[in-house]
This record gives structure tokens, sequence and C-alpha cells, in this order.
DNA sequence: TAGATGCATCAATCATTCTTGATATATGCT
DNA sequence: AGCATATATCAAGAATGATTGATGCATCTA
């Protein structure tokens, strides 16, 4: 019975933390994180990181010599990334290391599949 | 009988098509692909193109009415936004309808499906 | 405490992208 | 044919973003 309970509490979460979501993403400010998200994964060297982070959780320099880019340049990708929402940092002793943020990703994702929904109805003809 | 080799051929191509999906998504291919959607998706007027797209097929008139915009600069993000493979086109008349290119926006979020999945790991330390 | 290492920041230069207004093309109407 | 409408294209200037090399700031090690 307990557990009946549960599960009925865990879909409620689920349905309310969808519609939050859903109501985030049907105004301007989701368009703006959008936007952001967007821009920041949108360069050949971010995206670059990003492919190398899906892999997992990787300090700067796993980063340089991965790449063999110049350090300030993947700094300032990193700051980027970061601004946006795209990974995280979290520092340890000499090394801070970054990884994705799947929450970001997770709600990119989800922006896109919006998208794709009503697409596809065809326009009132210009007559 | 017929109709379980029918069902039987539709799982096969799915699956084909999953593995094709995957293959080109783990090549620098598909990175191009993905940073020229992402490129032309990472920008406020194009976005407010997309997202007005979103409901259904329109023509460039719908759009310059709809966002005040001059047309000229409506034409130069439809076309960024064409090149990209995030729209197609079709004329009729005098009128040419954009509409969202659906699979391209399907293998985006497949794409971002895929980095979320190992991103978890965390780093072996850097000693 | 002095030096080394890992990373962030900054200013100047360089490159790319966007905007604007004008003009071109193509279709449809009379 | 001649004109109006819908859209595309272009060149010049404006704005934004990226690269570079140098410097700064912590943290660790000896």
């Amino acid at each position: 019975m307990h557990l009946l309970l549960l599960i009925v509490i865990g879909i409620l979460v689920k349905l309310k933390h969808c519609s939050w979501t859903d109501e985030l993403m049907s105004t301007g400010v989701a368009n703006e994180k959008a936007i952001d998200s967007l821009k920041a994964l949108a360069e050949p060297i971010r995206l670059e990181i990003i492919e190398s982070l899906s892999s997992g959780e990787k300090c700067v320099c796993d980063l340089m010599e991965e790449t063999g880019l110049a350090q300030s340049k993947i700094s300032f990708h990193l700051k980027v990334l970061k601004e946006a929402g795209v990974i995280t940092d979290r520092q340890s002793g000499r090394w801070v290391y970054y990884q994705l943020d799947t929450r970001t990703l997770k709600s990119l994702q989800n922006w896109i599949k919006r998208l794709r929904k009503g697409c596809k109805n065809e326009a009132s003809s210009c007559e």
C-alpha cells in the first residue's frame, strides 16, 4: 500500500515537473536560455570540448592534451560554455574539472522536441 | 502471417536506421552538420522565425507581419536556416512557404541525447 | 618561504557575421 | 505588354566574437 502511494507521488512530481518545464519553455525567458546554450554549442572548438566531455569529466589539462590547443583558448571557451549553463566546474586542489550539465542538455532536447510538434501544419494560402 | 512479416521488416528497417544514425553521429561529418544547425539556430531573429514556424508553414510575408522586421533581413536569415538544413522551402505562385525540417531537428535531438549518456563519469584524478 | 604548476583574465588584433538600403528577378494581374 | 507584388541578392558599413601572448592568482611541493 505504501509502495503504491510512493508510486502515485512519483507520478505527480513528474507531472508537476513537466508542466513547469512546458510553461518555462513557452516564455521568452526560455528562449533566451535556449539562445545562450545554442550560441555556446555553435562553435567548432566548443563542440570539440563538448564531445570530449560527453565521455566524462575532464580537467583543463586533459582537454589541452586531447585537443592540442592553447590553454588560454580553452579557458576562454570553457568560460563561454559555463556562463551558458552547458557545463559545470568543480575545483580540486590545483585542478578544475569540467562536466556537461545534463539539465541544460535535457531542456534543450525538450525545446527541440516541442518545435517538431505542430510544425507540419500547412500554411493558409496567401491569396 | 504476412502481417507478422511486415512487422519484422518494420523493426529491421528501424534498427538499420538507428545504427546508421549512430554511426553518422560518431563521425566528424555529423559534427559538421550539428555545427551548421546549431549556428543557424543560435541567433535571436532566426530563433524567432523558428518559433514561428513551429506552429506550421509560413510564407515570408507572414513572417514579416509577425515579426515586423525588414524583408531583406528575414530573407537573409531564412537563407542561413535553409542552407543549414533547418528549414525547407516550397514555392507556390508568387509566394515561398517555409517549414521546419523535422529530420534535422530529430537528429539534433539525438545528438544531444547521446551527449548526455556517459558524461557523468568522474575524471581520473590528475596526480 | 621560494619556486613550480594549473588555470583565469586581459588588451589588442583579427575574423566572422549582421544590417541596411538599393537593386534584381520572377510571378501574376489587367 | 506594362505594372504591381513577393522574394532574393548585393555591397558597404556596423557589430560581435575569437585568437594571441602576457600577466595574475591560487595551490601545491621542497
